[in-house]
RNA sequence: CGGGGAGUAGCGCAGUCUGGGAGCGCACCUGCCUUGGGAGCAGGGGGUCGCAAGUUCGAAUCUUGUCUCCCCGACCA
């Protein structure tokens, strides 16, 4: 490719409406520009590292038998009220009628639509196992897009489907599809973790997600220092907590603690430590249900882990004037002493080894010391509620500790089960002619958002730093001053023809710019190797070849520079 | 949806408090000059000041309404 007949806008100035660091580079860059809040263009050069994306993807994919097709981005209103996520997907799914006042939808998800396919199609199970995939646009209409392709309303996701005559045939589709996953991500040089997930709204009995380990990821992950256990922090179990058998040994007192509400003051200013005081938070589930739940006084309640636990739908934390409607006590007092009849108390297995605790009197500036669960108040179940903290011992193994990463979520595989294809009625006949219901799986894989992280993992302060297997082109050729030395300009040209008859991308940059410049556009758009052609290096028959990563620089003969950098991307894009 | 901030040239911003000339840097165009890390000089083009109504002799500036965007939160494969 010629630079000077491509279109790469570049940036000087870093728009003020992007704030994390992959959004500024893909913008300075000249890879996409916003056309409206999340929802962007792919300029020439974004569009290139996304196909180089798509491909690895897909060859992946193929691999391992899934089968590419293509699905509609609109989709009709009644395969979503069959499903009942018509009434269930809220605000996100976005909505219009056509010209006959008849219901659609921009698909955010494709789980209907395939489903439909099936069961119109598959009535065997001779027919199976079978899984298919697209690559496709979707849109959802989140609450609050940002950070660029990271978070947009409209983008690109591979989503994969399977189909299995039972549970187990549906483990196998999994446990293939979690592989190809760990193989799309390794292929293309990036730093994750494959964690335990909640399912979210998607449902299921169990899912994987695929974190980019990355400072500015939106979710909080853990995983065992030891052995292989990881986890969302909204999933992650804490270690079980056995009972202890005996009750201490404190005396209940009530004390004055005048205006101290936080637990960090009640608890220094009753002099004892924070984690022998018990915090307790009362929450809804929007409907008219509420419970309160214990916490060991430095511990963090995980909404998800109580919301399973009751067995809500929705969870959130009842307002002030539910909690003294509930509880009857004034918040930041807040006890399970004397708690008003018919609130249920739910207690993080924590409370099992607590003795001689801080809690709230359930009246205002008082609190009990010397309490212990069991013996001074009635607890009516326990559970694990709450987060994962770096340093707590790993619910799997004897020795391990779980550390913490942020993440952002590039791709998640879900055990669906028959929810979908039992409320669509896909089945099939068995060996026995008998009707059975299909197990499924879906698959996703945010192709955007994986750029994205790739460019947050690989970046310095001159630009991006494309791994090779995603960068937009390989190579790029640098003629000095083309304008005045010709000698130049030919012998470049040369170099670029050789580089790409090697079946290699290369950016050929014959501008008559000044050297800076062309230095500066190739640093920032991150193509991993460059070679620069000058009049005094060629005096003496030589090319500088430069790696843009190790920031690496070596003069070179032009035929060992040409070589070198074959050397080099081939063994980047090797995998096996 | 709650809280905060911002809309002035393609980008980054000043001007708004205290009403009267629409400006600066980068980018762009022309010429000269320069050529190994975003050069220099000279000249030039480009903006219904988000939109609408109001106050005023006069509004980017004051008032009201409205739209959009960004940040924090809630929410979310």
């Amino acid at each position: 490719m010629l630079y000077s007949k491509y279109f790469i806008p570049t940036l000087k100035e870093t728009p003020s409406d992007a704030e994390v660091i992959s959004h500024q580079l893909m913008l300075r860059a000249g890879m996409i520009r916003k056309l409206s809040a999340g929802i962007y263009n792919y300029l020439p050069l974004g569009l290139r590292s996304i196909r180089k994306f798509e491909n690895i993807v897909r060859e992946e994919m193929n691999k391992a038998d899934a089968i590419e097709m293509l699905m509609p981005s609109v989709q009709p209103a009644e395969l979503w009220q069959e499903s009942g996520r018509w009434q269930f997907y809220g605000k996100e799914l976005l909505r219009f009628k056509d010209r006959k006042d008849n219901e659609f939808c921009m698909g955010p998800t494709h789980e209907e639509v395939i489903t439909d396919v099936v069961r119109r199609e598959i009535k065997s199970y001779r027919q199976m196992p079978l899984n298919f995939y697209q690559i496709q646009t979707k849109f959802r209409d989140e609450i609050r897009p940002r950070f660029g392709l990271m978070r947009g309303r409209e983008f690109i996701m591979k989503d994969a489907y399977s189909f299995d005559v039972d549970s187990a045939a549906a483990d196998l589709s999994y446990e293939k599809m979690f592989n190809a996953y760990v193989r799309i991500f390794e292929r293309c040089g990036l730093n994750f973790r494959a964690v335990e997930a909640d399912t979210g709204s998607i449902g299921g009995s169990s899912s994987h997600e695929f974190m980019v380990l990355a400072d500015s990821g939106e979710d909080a992950i853990v995983s065992c220092d030891s052995c292989r256990y990881a986890a969302n922090v909204e999933k992650a179990e804490v270690r079980s907590v056995k009972t202890s058998a005996t009750f201490g040994t404190g005396i209940l007192e009530k004390r004055s603690t005048p205006d101290k509400k936080s637990i960090v003051d009640v608890a220094s200013y009753l002099e004892r430590p924070v984690d022998s005081a018990i915090k307790a938070l009362v929450c809804s589930n929007g409907e008219g249900a509420f419970v309160m739940a214990l916490l060991r006084g430095d511990h963090e309640l995980n909404e998800i882990k109580l919301k399973n636990a009751m067995g809500w739908d929705d969870i959130r934390m009842a307002t002030d004037d539910e909690i003294l409607t509930a509880s009857g006590a004034p918040v930041g007092f807040l006890g399970p002493i004397g708690i008003k009849e018919g609130l249920d108390v739910i207690a993080d297995q924590a409370l099992n080894v607590m003795a001689d605790c801080i809690v709230g009197a359930n009246e205002t500036d008082m609190h009990y010391v010397g309490a212990n669960p069991g013996r001074d108040f009635v607890i009516t179940r326990t559970a694990d509620l709450r987060n994962v903290i770096a340093g707590d011992n790993c619910p799997r193994c004897e020795s391990g500790r779980m550390e913490m990463w942020r993440g952002i979520e590039v791709g998640h595989v879900f055990k669906l089960g028959t929810k979908y294809s039992e409320k669509l009625g896909a089945t099939y006949l068995d060996a026995d002619g008998r009707e059975n219901i299909i197990f499924m799986g879906c698959y996703g894989i945010g192709i955007g958002r994986t750029v994205a992280a790739s460019i947050e993992q690989n970046h310095d302060e001159n630009g991006i730093i494309f791994p090779i297997p995603l960068a937009p082109f390989h190579c790029s050729v640098v003629a000095l001053n083309p304008g005045k030395e010709t000698g130049v300009l030919a012998e470049a040209e040369e170099i670029y023809f050789k580089l790409e008859k090697l079946g290699l991308d290369v950016l050929f940059d014959d501008r008559d710019e000044r050297p800076g410049v062309k230095f500066k556009d190739n640093d920032l758009i991150g193509i991993p190797l460059r070679i620069v052609v000058g009049s005094k290096g060629l005096a003496e028959g030589k090319v500088e070849l430069k790696n843009r990563k190790t920031g690496e620089m070596q003069l070179l003969p032009i035929d060992d520079a040409i070589a070198a950098v074959k050397t080099i991307v081939d063994k980047a894009l090797a995998f096996e």
